[in-house]
DNA sequence: TATATATGCAACTTTTAAGTTGCGCAAATT
DNA sequence: AATTTGCGCAACTTAAAAGTTGCATATATA
């Protein structure tokens, strides 16, 4: 089943790899080296985050260099805009309490 | 097994739970309204919500209002956070690359 | 050309998550 | 006091995801 980007950062294992390729794009063997699992594993990981863009394959010879897709990590940015306001807002009512403590002093 | 944050958005029941209480907060009846599911099945997902503390409860009688705890929520944008100078790179790269185009015209 | 390496795909097993039903308890209502 | 209502917990079923092993294919290298 194909999943969307929320399931697709759900997993620690894809976190860890959008973390690393978002410094250097790395192949699946390169991958596979860091992570404790067997590579098909973590092939399988590469294919769910192909599979919702969040990465970008780069063929070189029989190498495939796997990209991180930003511009698709940036919807995940959009969906908590939408809750953005609201800890802004969180955030000024604590700034009020404080004020007001410190007003009582 | 408890779960993060990033296992508890990525249902999309919870993410219609967050958005609606972002906004007001709810008993856990006025939630199972909005949803075509048990309220027992409801119950499940505040619960999970409640244990990674992205909703806090709030007894009113026999009620229990479940508000929005944006704090928590902030932890996304923590995490994103490690992305956005990468992104920010990349449109600039994209920006250099119109404005290249532009001038050869 | 034979062999080693890099990768993807398919079948299978195991684990985990989602949803249902049934129950118990405490607060409200009659 | 009896009944209804709001909620959580536990057991169960079903569905899906994570990981394994084995195989096929294409590109390198000896």
């Amino acid at each position: 089943m194909k999943k969307d980007i929320f399931q697709a950062i759900s997993d620690p294992t894809r976190r860890a790899i959008l973390a690393l390729i978002a410094i250097q794009a790395l192949t699946p063997n390169a991958m596979a080296d860091k992570f404790d699992m067997s590579r098909q594993a973590v092939s399988k990981h590469i294919k769910v985050l192909h599979e919702c863009e969040l990465i970008k394959p780069e063929q070189s010879g029989r190498e495939i260099y796997y990209h991180f897709n930003a511009k698709k990590m940036q919807e995940f940015d959009h969906w908590l805009a939408q809750f953005r306001q609201n800890w802004e807002t969180q955030f000024n009512q604590l700034d009020q309490l404080l004020t007001t403590i410190k007003e009582q002093k």
